[in-house]
DNA sequence: CCGGATCCTATTGGATACTG
DNA sequence: CAGTATCCAATAGGATCCGG
């Protein structure tokens, strides 16, 4: 989408050439997670061709969105603050889409990257600022995260750690976030399994990540 | 896009198979400032081609984006309340790609539209209560915008009124709106032609609409 | 093995002409 | 006016190959 013009002198316009094209905002969400290398995105976006890959890193490396760091022999990606900005317009889509998500399809994934996006937009600040500081092992298919909540800040962080609730998941988690599904009912009908800590935290962690469908 | 597949099961990657396809969300952007038809969204959008159109707004209606109203012989397309949710995407959009928006290209148009959704975008409610209430006549280029401001609302309309100040500009009012260039500079250099109205209401314009550059 | 580059095919988008 | 139909150009997808 790049090269060929929309045609008008618009700020949606501008946005849409820079990162409009498939695949490109794909990237952005996942470095918004923070700095990977090209072996990285690549299995974070499992469907992606390596050409088009390399393509838009360079797309948008050009933008000024995104730059190239040479790190003791391997190159690693990094958002530039301007691309950083981009991060209330994945967010925005990223709850918009939420809505519009069904059940999940044949042969999708839940990457670690994404889970973590997704986290950061269904936390609600004001609610966690009402309730202890709590750590969770969420394990979400494949993506295992340490997800730290304290006040009004939320850290998503990949590894390990001393949590109050371990806990693992189906991509049916989407059902407790939505507040479709209670979060004991969600326990009883193994949709969530506990694996370590009390139950009863998985209701702390569905008022703090929420998000309406 | 839509029927390609990005494989996993998250918001931006569902967002972004509705409406990350070329042309959706301009015609989305369009459609956000009130119902069109099929005639009007083209012109709005001058330089999409009549099939891509079509296939557009079929695809849009067809994920409950657009509905297709027929209205004494003619048909309107407007969004549906889920459409309507993109807002704070095309928002988003518009308020990131405005940073990156230079001088205007060759061939590059402004649209009423497009200059509607801008002025939403660089609205500051905050800002416009502090002030008394006003209406603007603005011309940039062909679009012909009636603005008015009251308290912490914001109307843009197309036609004519009663309004304290009336005045064109070419496209360079971005640079106003961005704080580069101060309105009584915008008007001795002629960036900004004042037609009606005190002048010196420019500077109130400026101060009710903003976006950082 | 990582970080791509290349090649070829399959889809999609673009320009224009045309129709109810 | 509101779209279709057609044909060509541009992009995406997939497999494979290459250099450090």
């Amino acid at each position: 989408m790049a090269a060929r013009d929309y045609g008008q002198y618009c700020g949606v316009t501008q946005a849409l050439e820079l990162v409009g094209e498939r695949w490109a905002l794909l990237i952005v969400r996942d470095l918004l997670v923070g700095p990977r290398r090209y072996g990285e995105l690549a299995a974070g976006l499992p469907r992606i061709p390596s050409n088009i890959l390399a393509a838009r890193l360079k797309d948008l490396q050009a933008a000024g969105i995104l730059r190239r760091v040479p790190r003791s022999r391997v190159i690693i990606y990094e958002l530039t603050p301007y691309g950083r900005e981009l991060e209330p317009v994945v967010l925005a889509l990223g709850a918009w889409g939420f809505k519009a998500m069904g059940d999940p399809r044949e042969g999708q994934v839940v990457t670690p990257d994404s889970m973590t996006m997704a986290l950061r937009t269904a936390f609600r600040p004001e609610v966690a600022a009402t309730l202890p500081a709590t750590a969770y092992a969420a394990r979400v298919g494949p993506a295992e995260l340490l997800v730290r909540v304290d006040g009004t800040s939320l850290d998503v962080l990949r590894g390990d750690g001393p949590v109050d609730l371990a806990f693992a998941a189906g991509p049916d988690i989407r059902r407790v976030i939505s507040g479709e599904l209670a979060p004991d009912e969600a326990i009883t009908t193994g949709v969530v399994e506990v694996l370590r800590g009390a139950p009863a935290l998985l209701g702390r962690f569905a008022s703090t990540f929420h998000l309406a469908a």
